[in-house]
DNA sequence: ACACTAACCTGCAAGC
DNA sequence: TGCTTGCAGGTTAGTG
């Protein structure tokens, strides 16, 4: 799934298909995601024309006329624009015929994703922190906010109410580019250093969205193309295999469930 | 408030 | 070949 780049991708290939355009028609096949998705929706929503995607965090804002529709892509959701007549694939959950005649299927696996309509905001959006790429997100917020805080610096950058945006791959990189461990104690990291990995997390996910986020297994953007991030990926998904920096051997361990990877020579 | 775990679900690779 | 195990981009709900 699909971090900040990769939402922000695919919002940027969808967009311009969806905008203006009424919804002809929306179809669950499954609506078993992380919250159900009944029927009953598809009145609803049916009829109303799109008046804005946006983003906010992980999340796509599809807004209607009447409400809006948040979608969250999960751990392997993906949305896609294909031509009606196009089969549809094991997995393809949801489906939005648009009155220009595309239609956006949203595919996902293992049904982690999320599709919440409401007519007046959603609540899962009131605590988040704030958007990574503005200047609402500064080293200030992180060295405060982490004072007095045991917990180790990774999971500190990856919750949501410090700052959004920022999943497993890139937080590993961005501490690897900015000489911390991802388990150094996030309340003993100087203010020095707080600002490096500001800078750093700023710089990777708009150079990932530059390069239309990154494809480890299956993701694609709106228009079903991968991303190439991938290919500047420095320390996740290469425990074992030498540093890039320093040839020493990169380690992989586990913060909170998630697999984390550095170098213990580059990495303080 | 904070720290930590388990859970949601399918697919795939590795090990036996 | 098959079976079992563990792991995968995220977030929430529940425990102390």
């Amino acid at each position: 799934m699909p971090e900040l780049p990769e939402v922000e991708t695919t919002l940027r290939g969808i967009e311009p298909h969806i905008t203006g355009h009424l919804i002809a028609q929306f179809t669950v096949h499954n609506g078993s995601l992380r919250w159900p998705v009944t029927g009953g929706i598809s009145e609803i929503v049916q009829g109303q024309r799109v008046v804005a995607v946006t983003r906010r965090a992980k999340y796509l804002l599809l807004q209607l006329e009447r409400g809006s529709m948040m979608v969250h892509l999960g751990m392997s959701g993906s949305l896609r624009l294909v031509d009606p007549s196009e089969a549809r694939r094991k997995h393809d959950h949801i489906e939005m015929l648009m009155s220009n005649g595309k239609c956006l299927r949203y595919h996902d696996p293992r049904r982690f994703g999320a599709w919440l309509w409401s007519e007046n905001g959603h609540r899962q959006l009131d605590h988040l922190g704030p958007e990574p790429l503005t200047e609402d997100f500064g080293a200030d917020r992180l060295f405060l906010l982490s004072r007095n805080r045991k917990m180790a610096i990774k999971p500190f950058i990856m919750d949501n109410h410090v700052v959004v945006g920022v999943g497993n791959i890139y937080a590993a990189e961005a501490l690897f580019r900015s000489g911390i461990r991802p388990d150094r104690e996030a309340g003993k990291v100087s203010r020095v250093r707080y600002e490096k990995l500001t800078v750093n997390i700023k710089d990777i996910l708009q150079a990932a969205i530059v390069q239309g986020g990154t494809t480890l297994r299956d993701f694609v953007n709106g228009n079903g193309e991968p991303g190439y991030f991938q290919q500047t990926l420095m320390a996740y998904g290469r425990g074992g295999q030498p540093c890039y920096q320093c040839q020493k051997e990169l380690r992989d361990i586990r913060l909170g469930q998630r697999s984390s990877v550095f170098c213990p020579s580059c990495q303080r």
